[in-house]
DNA sequence: CGATCTAATTTGAACGATCAAACTCTGGGA
DNA sequence: TCCCAGAGTTTGATCGTTCAAATTAGATCG
């Protein structure tokens, strides 16, 4: 077990004060360049690392950002958020920032845990996903003014010019409308839609981009709109009652588990190639060689940070200034 | 914003002394009941939760576990590692410990992000995984005196009666042969196994429960065993020009991208109800309607919590007492 | 040459908790 | 009456850092 290190051993050795050590490492501007290089040998020569415990003591700032892992759903939406979270893992420490993951059962949970981890100054910032139309876990950050943004944006507000919070998400019209246009181009005018029911704002936005662009091109009543709740059997079965009576070149999914349900029943139908779109790109789809729209993850963990830190790199509460509070990215389509 | 409760606040309206309010909250037994009840009572009502950076800069622990997510994990596949990473948070937060993630590319690199967290008291242990013959990592780690415990037993030593570190760990070789029970009773004698190369500790012990199980029934001749480096495309491809050769009834493989390109191979040559069986349970195989072993990640996270802490439930350097430093989870075959 | 200003560095005081030791109080026994 | 033990509580020091204010060194100028 190696002896700690404090900044007091690297100012005795480099013959400076305590604070002098400190300005080396968190305002070198201010200090004589000879000095820093002097002080900066010794703190390498030593492997001095500041204790962040005491930092962040004085400093009242934990330089933590706290990220809820939800729980095992079974299926596939895991994987988007799987990626998420490891990309804002490596993104906060680029930025010298932490990830703290913390558990929750349910939006009341979950704030419990915010006012713990808030009130024992373990997080400075939280990042959240998964948002809904009265969402009690939005109202809440804000009355408490713990700095947040939400990965999903917050449907039903102008999101764009008047934002209640800070948001980051994927243009989910923007995927749909790239895997029609592929879809228009490679198959046939026959390009037909399976989503969820009306009234989700990811699956409503992900079936404006397929309608819009069926719309532009031909007039759309062969293509067909299909909906069911989730899940692979669901869809599958929906699907093989619908092929029946419609004939359709291809079809766009809202996502990955409908694309593969859907694949499913044109294959027991024996048409295995009927081109089919899902959404997430996941391992899956992959495996089952059906293209896909690619969430890039990675891209919303970048903007995430982004918006979280100030100008300085730290995390700061940021007010939601319309038109800047919030990232869209936009997906990619993997044709395959 | 609201305002910081401190020990004292609580203490001066309580009408008693910094300590007792400490003890109240750490040592309960030390202070009178009635005593106890009153304070409490002023905890509750201004809603006092200590500040973790004094506790820690003055305890000197961090209560802290630093797990690496890693899109890459190598050895377990991304779900189970998700499910694992979930479970172990769930599982910290009952013990009041917390769960600090980080990011690495090499085990150099890995190694790299220890020293920081170490120096800088972030992180009281760390869950490893992935290890490999020869792995760097673990050396460093207990030479540095970091507590450990690692997902994936230290193979080549004897794990069990001299263990070189804490481990926990799937049965492999029990899955493999509840897998190759199950279908010599329903499909039929000719059990083939497809795995990886000689060589990998987890292969091998996956192999071993199904060449137990076949040698244990039937002479075996009729069982062939096909081996391929890795993913579902060579998979697919071996099992291909294989079944043309040999006659099988069904198929236990080491992970589920390779049942994933057997039954892509099988359904090809018109026998998609070629039973196969894979390991992980990821939901590709779910999707596909593939029975497979399931790792029980929950209960690994369990295991390890367990092993990283003593019995007061703190985190605490503890030596590998041959025969109690490790747990070896029975994985449940799936069936579907 | 002394006054003035700026740059560079040092000093003392927090931050909020726990540890270790000292103190107070109560009841029992000689 | 006096002393002692032990439970219960308080006091002062401390963990390692950064903040804010004070000090010193060095340069500029009339």
């Amino acid at each position: 077990m190696t002896e700690a290190v404090t900044i007091d051993d690297v100012a005795r050795r480099a013959g400076v004060s305590r604070q002098t050590v400190s300005n080396v490492l968190n305002a070198p501007q201010v200090v004589r360049e000879s000095t820093r290089q002097r002080v900066m040998q010794v703190v390498e020569q030593l492997g001095y690392s500041p204790n962040s415990s005491a930092r962040r003591l004085r400093t009242r700032r934990s330089s933590t950002i706290g990220v809820r892992l939800d729980a095992y759903a079974g299926g596939i939406s895991g994987v988007v958020l799987d990626r998420f979270v490891h990309a804002l893992t490596e993104r906060a420490g680029a930025r010298r920032l932490r990830v703290l993951l913390y558990a929750a059962r349910t939006p009341e949970d979950e704030i419990a845990r915010w006012d713990e981890l808030m009130r024992g100054g373990d997080v400075d910032a939280v990042v959240i996903s998964g948002t809904f139309h009265g969402d009690p876990r939005t109202g809440w950050l804000l009355e408490r003014g713990l700095p947040f943004v939400s990965f999903g944006r917050p449907w039903g507000a102008d999101d764009i010019d008047d934002p209640a919070h800070l948001w980051v998400d994927v243009d989910g019209a923007a995927g749909t409308r790239a895997a029609t246009t592929h879809l228009l181009e490679t198959a046939g005018p026959r390009v037909g839609f399976l989503g969820w029911p009306k009234g989700s704002g990811t699956g409503d936005d992900r079936e404006r981009g397929w309608r819009e662009t069926i719309g532009e091109r031909a007039g759309g009543e062969s293509a067909p709109r299909w909906a069911v709740r989730e899940g692979i059997a669901e869809a599958r079965e929906l699907v093989t009652r619908e092929l029946a009576r419609h004939e359709i070149d291809a079809l766009v999914c809202a996502s990955d588990s409908l694309a593969v349900g859907a694949h499913l029943a044109a294959a027991d139908l024996g048409r295995p190639h009927l081109p089919i779109v899902g959404f997430d790109n996941t391992p899956v789809v992959e495996a089952l060689g059906l293209s896909s729209v690619e969430q890039r993850p990675e891209h919303v963990a970048a903007a995430a940070i982004d918006l979280i830190t100030g100008p300085g790199g730290a995390i700061e509460a940021r007010a939601a200034t319309p038109g800047a509070a919030h990232a869209l990215i936009m997906p990619r389509l993997i044709v395959r």
